[in-house]
DNA sequence: ATTTACCTACCTATAAGTAGATAGATTGTT
DNA sequence: AACAATCTATCTACTTATAGGTAGGTAAAT
């Protein structure tokens, strides 16, 4: 792994860990024993170097699109619900969930990259709800996409409660609580 | 209004807006016109003032609950959705999630005020479902305080995704689903 | 006489970013 | 193949701005 890809990953890291505006040029130096400067050359601005953080999930989100393409909708669903558990494990929070929060101290190109990522996950997650509902697995409902925010909202969020929390083991049995609000027969 | 009422005022929404790392003292300074030094003698350090900041929502928790007492559990949860419907208008967010993004960045009496205002709402939540569910108005569950939960963190997504997409039409589709869920006979 | 609520004037640390140098690899030209 | 030009990835050294906080003074209220 070169010095760039590593700078993307403790980035997001610190991101994640920490929010937009708590981790600094100085903090990815320490950790991976590059000049500050030396990351401006990689990314001239911390925005650039945001962005470039998105587009590695981005990129994440699709491989996951695009292997998981012939299984069930249960299987992706669970997909979904297994990296929210590890965020939670680690102690982390949904990358969504670290910008939003900050959002208004994002400059523009920033937020237009989260809103991109953020657009391709609900795409995703109402495409899934419609085929199980298709399928006659999930409960019908008039609005799935209006469903699937729901549903990313939740983990989203639950992971940012079970941080202050500092114990999820309510993580899991919320969880099973959605999945099976989301199941036709479920007993 | 004193001086330090503002202060905590301009304080809660420059946190609920940006976030905790992203103001700074000055930036209340010349919304307020004290210089910054005046505001650290009323709160010497940033955790004084951020702690300042929880327990004014604590105690506007505190007085909801008290005023609430009386009225039906329907009325009660309504008054929790109508307040994140304004966090959600105003472009803000909870300050549970504001603060949860970095959390890592906090320390600790700040975190354990987080936590104290985080147990106040799902207690409250808490005995509001359990209450419904005495009086037959909502479905049963099996663990009141996991659900009590999972509508929090619906509830503080919800308020962050409506930020991102930068319209909040889906805001009150949402509530509708997720008090109809809630309610037993619900159509 | 003391406390309250402010002030001016600092300090130290850090943030983000820039300028200019350099060693080493790559590429183009004859 | 030899040589020059250019590019890549790093460095040192700097600037400007801001953050959080401190020291010490002062006018007015209690």
């Amino acid at each position: 792994m070169n010095k760039k890809e590593q700078i993307i990953n403790i980035a997001d890291n610190l991101l994640i860990e920490k929010g937009f505006n708590a981790f600094s040029y100085k903090d990815i130096s320490k950790i991976i024993d590059i000049k500050t400067s030396s990351i401006h050359y990689h990314f001239p601005t911390k925005t650039d170097l945001g962005i470039a953080v998105i587009k590695k999930h981005l990129e994440a989100l699709e491989q996951t699109i695009i292997k998981t393409k012939d299984k069930t909708p249960i299987e992706k669903i669970k997909k979904l619900f297994i990296y929210y558990k590890r965020l939670s494990s680690n102690q982390m929070v949904c990358i969504v969930g670290a910008l939003t929060s900050g959002l208004n101290t994002l400059n523009e190109p920033l937020r237009i990259e989260l809103l991109n990522f953020t657009n391709k996950l609900i795409d995703w997650v109402t495409s899934i709800l419609n085929e199980g509902q298709d399928q006659l697995i999930f409960k019908t409902s008039t609005d799935s996409k209006l469903k699937a925010k729901l549903l990313i909202t939740n983990l989203m969020s639950l992971v940012q409660l079970s941080r202050i929390e500092h114990q999820n083991n309510s993580i899991d049995g919320i969880i099973d609580i959605i999945l099976d609000d989301l199941l036709i027969n479920n007993n």
